[in-house]
DNA sequence: GTGTTAGATCGATGGAGGTCGATTCATTGG
DNA sequence: CCAATGAATCGACCTCCATCGATCTAACAC
């Protein structure tokens, strides 16, 4: 469950949030703006929720854009799945 | 999001796997056997998740049983609610 | 009372990981 | 060619946390 590790960092959760509200992709160098972290530690987060299989990166000349993987999808329902059928007993 | 921290743990990830699997409460005694780690880890790892919504626990004489939260339920929607409606744009 | 057991709490320790500055790479432009 | 910019990588530092042994508390049996 990668995407449990990758999510529980507050900078990375922030992160897929804003770049799965956005409709289109998102330039990591808005990315570095938005935040007050050093540009190596945005980039150093980004990677991580792309090897979770959260994010995809499509290089455009100079720029990287960051848009939602295909798989976040299935990742986030399978990580909800883990909650019981069946409510707690007392 | 706690939710995400607390399942981000290997060890809490399973015991969460384990007491959601089973039917009824699963009393802490049982769990310390399961897991090749001391009593006070488990202890730890048990109160991350309950203070997370995750558990509760119920003394009953000298034994306390797990059983999942009603509300860890919600909380795991709402963590899936993270995977953007549109799927990822090329 | 004492002894025993289940579980929580405390303190210390070691490792994992978030952060940064410096560097390197890649691409574009002059 | 060289310079500039976006982004990744590297090394080091430092904080957080998982883990443990030791201790403490609670509940039961005697």
């Amino acid at each position: 469950m990668a995407v449990f590790k990758a999510l529980a960092e507050p900078t990375r959760l922030e992160l897929f949030r804003l770049i799965s509200a956005q409709p289109g992709a998102v330039c990591v160098c808005d990315l570095v703006d938005r935040f007050e972290l050093s540009q190596p530690t945005i980039s150093h987060h980004l990677k991580v929720l792309r090897e979770a299989g959260l994010l995809t990166m499509k290089k455009l000349g100079v720029w990287t854009f960051c848009a939602p993987d295909a798989r976040a999808e299935a990742l986030l329902a399978e990580a909800a799945s883990l909650a019981p059928r069946r409510p707690a007993r007392k």
